[in-house]
DNA sequence: GCCGCGTCCATTGACGCCCATATTGGCCCA
DNA sequence: TGGGCCAATATGGGCGTCAATGGACGCGGC
């Protein structure tokens, strides 16, 4: 397995460590990165994390845009500059900084969200209602392409 | 034989395990995943399940928004975030998550429902009347094409 | 010093893995 | 063609290991 999938909630304990789960750090360990490459997520409050794989997904994105400009100075500050490496320790646990657990209203719990080639953390309770409205998304995408293709569901439809 | 066809009821155990049937587990060798990925399917209590086939098509749809678009962070959210990847014992058994199980209604048993690509998991009960249903639906429709040509039994259709 | 942080050790509960049994269904042979 | 043998499937249970969590110790730095 090489993505992360699935979603769990685990919580803080006294000093405000919190266990990756296990199947996240065999992704991690197998991505080869040595801690954990996180980031606010730009338009919600959750925090983005990930290893290589995520580190190179964002390199990408801002080798779209060409060297000194505007929008590039914009992205790597917004992505890199708010960006931090954390450590694991042997338990496979990690500390948020205050700066990221404000950002996504972390107070003593975390759900773990696998996303594929990155997983996000949120608060458990903003999860649940955010996972309530992408739900309806995706259900309202699975009618569109149904009633595109008439009887047949589109390939990656849900039944 | 590399489709999910038929259909079969099994038990769970004091632990909650319930065998997949051997035909199933004959298709996901072939399909070559170790595991059985699945999801709770969006618009009615059954599980989906897979294996890379069924990731494919997840990540197909995915890959259809641009990264970081909010689309696709909410779609990765509600797909990969509530998949789940079974490990399989050496008997061939899956543990449910009580998630799946409530979206399902699962209790003691389940019915393993093949549909191609993919199959679903349905409590008994409730599988019998969806099927009752459908089978009122092909009915309709085989009505409705009345004498024409080949308008024989539809697939799945129980006389 | 005192506080924060990193490392190490302990507990407990769940889960993975192994072995045992049964009941089904197929196959072979008379 | 019928009976019986065999194999594979479905199911039950025990046990060891690992994950999640809590706490103790020790080395710094402000």
């Amino acid at each position: 397995m090489d993505l992360f999938v699935s979603n769990v909630t685990l919580r803080l304990d006294a000093k405000g460590r919190v266990s990756i789960p296990a199947s996240f750090r065999s992704v991690l360990n197998r991505d080869g990165f040595d801690g954990l490459y996180c980031y606010p997520a730009l338009d919600r409050p959750a925090i983005d994390a990930g290893g290589n794989a995520l580190m190179s997904e964002i390199e990408a994105l801002i080798a779209r845009f060409p060297p000194y400009s505007e929008e590039r100075e914009q992205f790597a500050a917004a992505l890199y500059g708010t960006s931090e490496t954390l450590r694991i320790d042997g338990e496979g646990r990690v500390v948020l900084s205050e700066h990221l657990k404000a950002h996504a209203g972390i107070k003593d719990a975390v759900a773990f969200v696998g996303l594929g080639q990155k997983f996000q953390i949120w608060e458990p309770e903003r999860f649940r209602s955010e996972l309530a409205e992408a739900t309806q998304k995706v259900r309202a995408l699975k009618a569109q392409l149904g009633s595109q293709s008439g009887a047949r569901n589109a390939p990656g439809a849900r039944e």
